[in-house]
DNA sequence: GCTAAACCCTATAGTTAGTGTAGAGTCAAT
DNA sequence: ATTGACTCTACACTAACTATAGGGTTTAGC
């Protein structure tokens, strides 16, 4: 399998794969005599985790650290459940945030209904104004 | 007042005003004669303009758009509706994802519920088969 | 056998919105 | 006079890629 048909099976671009070599995540692979590199199930395997983790919004140093985990089959585990617990509060932060911030752009998107200049935008000003928005409260 | 001033009044670091400088987003201070940087209420007002924008989650670009058309009173500003309505549909996108997200990872987070060794852990195993994740439908 | 398209290689630079560091000058208080 | 808190510039770094340049290889069709 070349790098083409490796990336084509997990939805990512060649450069992603080389790039994901790089950083070591991947290992060097085996090449052909032109130097192509030529992959097997293994390593389709390891790039198809990679991809699932970052999937799930793990970093790629995360994802280091959960495959040395996985190569050393004695490690206690707890490690990965903290991952994810970690990653579960910070979607459920997000959430909130997100949440906030859609009625701060919803109310803000109120105050131009009928849109004329921009001398008299009622948006714009509001924005200029130290306002009372509660995205500025969670601050960015 | 000088940068730290500012800085502390709209509740960003000294570093971010420079570097708005820089990126031509605020124009350049006149400076005392020992060179530091003196601002008066209408920097305050285009700083405090610019992070409420970014405590919205408009770029930097964007932002200088919308200054560009509030300096020119005469722009129509539809312009702005537009970019307040590409970010409520991007949040609440955002938000979609974050629920299947969550879904997964509480999912995944399931399987090990007495954390032993890496070696059974269901977690990583889960991982490694191209699963049935929703994230990997709708793809980082 | 030849050519062109489609693939592969490396190396380097750019992206976003800042943050960190180094080295030096300035100001206010003790 | 010296300390500490501030300011200045310039450069390098972050995450996770993406884009570009400049070259070599393989494959399909003629």
């Amino acid at each position: 399998m070349k790098i083409g048909d490796l990336a084509k099976a997990v939805g990512c671009q060649p450069v992603t794969i080389r790039f994901y070599e790089r950083k070591g995540l991947l290992g060097n692979a085996t090449r052909t005599e032109s130097n192509y590199r030529v992959y097997g199930l293994e390593a389709l395997e390891r790039l198809a985790f990679i991809r699932n983790c970052r999937a799930l919004g793990l970093t790629l140093q995360e994802i280091a650290r959960l495959i040395a985990i996985q190569d050393d089959a004695g490690t206690p585990c707890h490690e990965v459940n903290d991952c994810l617990d970690k990653h579960l509060a910070d979607a459920r932060l997000q959430m909130q945030k997100l949440k906030l911030l859609e009625k701060d752009l919803t109310r803000l998107r109120n105050r131009c209904l009928n849109p004329g200049m921009s001398a008299e935008c009622g948006v714009l000003s509001e924005l200029t104004a130290k306002s009372q928005m509660v995205a500025l409260r969670t601050r960015i």
